[in-house]
DNA sequence: TGCTGAGATTAACATTTGTGAATCAGGCGG
DNA sequence: CCGCCTGATTCACAAATGTTAATCTCAGCA
């Protein structure tokens, strides 16, 4: 049990707090935990008495259907809240799986519970959290539906380069990316050869580098026009709501 | 300005909720309008003033991504709210598209703010609303990554038989569907030469029936083995929260 | 130094899906 | 009843993506 550095970072990102909302969330106390890379940190079906902060690392949701694949339907990042929706659904309908090693912090739903009813701002901050990812949940929907192979792949890597800048873990364009292109194939529905052809084209054009993890995007801009990627839905500047 | 019949219906499905919430529901004023086939209800890039609940025909959610065809994240159903994420994220990020006429009520933020001030209990079933949403969108962007072409087609059928169901729409497993095969193809995302020939393979099947604007499901059941259906993700059952 | 295993790459072929254009079917107004 | 229009259907061909299996690369290790 240990006060979070993160939990104040993560939830003040989107909107403008005042300080004592701000010292509020500093004294939330958190469990800290760790997974290795591949490891279940909330299960499909689980009713979790706490809520789980991503500090480190990535983090998929996947789905299981039965005699299906796994199925990807979002990917977290350092900073995301991965499962504040359960606050209300209860039952939570996806595996949350570590990519690449993660560390993580659990809060407890009875604090959140007793903070929103303290802070009635607040709530609201918890409810813009899963506001935001559904927003990023229509986009990965139409990005599905409309855009070609490298089209995607570049859309995600522009998106992934937007999200970790907010969170300093970019430098150079360059940023550490704990999945292969198998594991990436799966994700956007495609065949790991495919993913491969995919990748190589992006390279030859020059829009994408990728080796041993880490990923660098020579021509941002050019990758963004090339995916229409436009970094506004990401809601990365802060406003008062 | 009228007193909605609807809304208290809209809101209550998902919750139990007492007697005198439900009055409160009931007389919240709405300000009743209709739209023809393919009228932007709400436009991209607005901030509205109010929400909008749809109480006849569907409508669609339709991003715009600048010389790209228009793209569909969601397709609403009488009964839905279809905007109650732009309460908090104030811009709302996409159209909403009369598909066939449609009639809506909107409902004053300010009226809907104020409730949810005295009545706490009623902010959760707002959130609880826009957190469903989120859930159907998950869903989405499984299927569109790993369902072929005609197993898309009939998990959203399974879908939309589901959710129609709970509204009193269907009858003898049939209901209206006001979109036709080449705007089905857009909001999935194939061609329209595809959709046709995914549709007559279900035909042939003898999965699905689909005549001038009326869908019938002749075996639900096979359909949903088909698409890999389970109705469980539309949390069609009222719980406490 | 050579072995080994995971991930990346290539090849050949099958299947799915897209494209453009023509044709068909049926409802509806004149 | 006719013409017309919209949506459905068909066709031929092209492009994207899947499948299976073999091969390659290279960092880590004995």
């Amino acid at each position: 049990m240990a006060i979070s550095r993160y939990l104040e970072y993560a939830l003040c990102r989107r909107d403008a707090l005042s300080e004592p909302e701000r010292a509020v969330l500093r004294d939330i106390p958190v469990h800290p935990a760790s997974y290795l890379d591949g490891e279940v940190i909330i299960r499909q079906g689980a009713a979790p008495e706490q809520s789980c902060l991503l500090v480190k690392g990535m983090a998929t949701r996947e789905h299981r259907f039965e005699d299906r694949a796994r199925i990807t339907s979002a990917l977290h990042i350092p900073g995301d809240f991965v499962d504040l929706h359960a606050f209300l659904l209860t039952e939570i309908d996806h595996d949350v799986v570590a990519q690449g090693d993660c560390n993580v912090e659990f809060v407890d739903r009875a604090v959140l519970e007793q903070i929103s009813r303290k802070n009635p701002h607040l709530i609201r901050l918890l409810w813009l959290n899963t506001l935001i990812d559904a927003k990023l949940h229509r986009v990965w929907i139409a990005t599905r539906a409309r855009l070609s192979a490298p089209e995607q792949v570049g859309h995600l890597m522009c998106e992934l380069h937007a999200r970790l800048s907010v969170v300093g873990l970019v430098e150079d364009n360059t940023f550490a990316f704990p999945i292969d292109q198998r594991k990436l194939a799966g994700i956007l529905g495609y065949s790991t050869v495919h993913m491969n052809r995919v990748v190589q084209k992006l390279r030859a054009r020059y829009l994408l580098e990728w080796t041993r993890g880490r990923i660098r995007l020579p021509d941002p801009d050019g990758l963004a026009a090339l995916s229409g990627f436009d970094p506004e839905y990401l809601e990365l500047t802060p406003t008062h709501r």
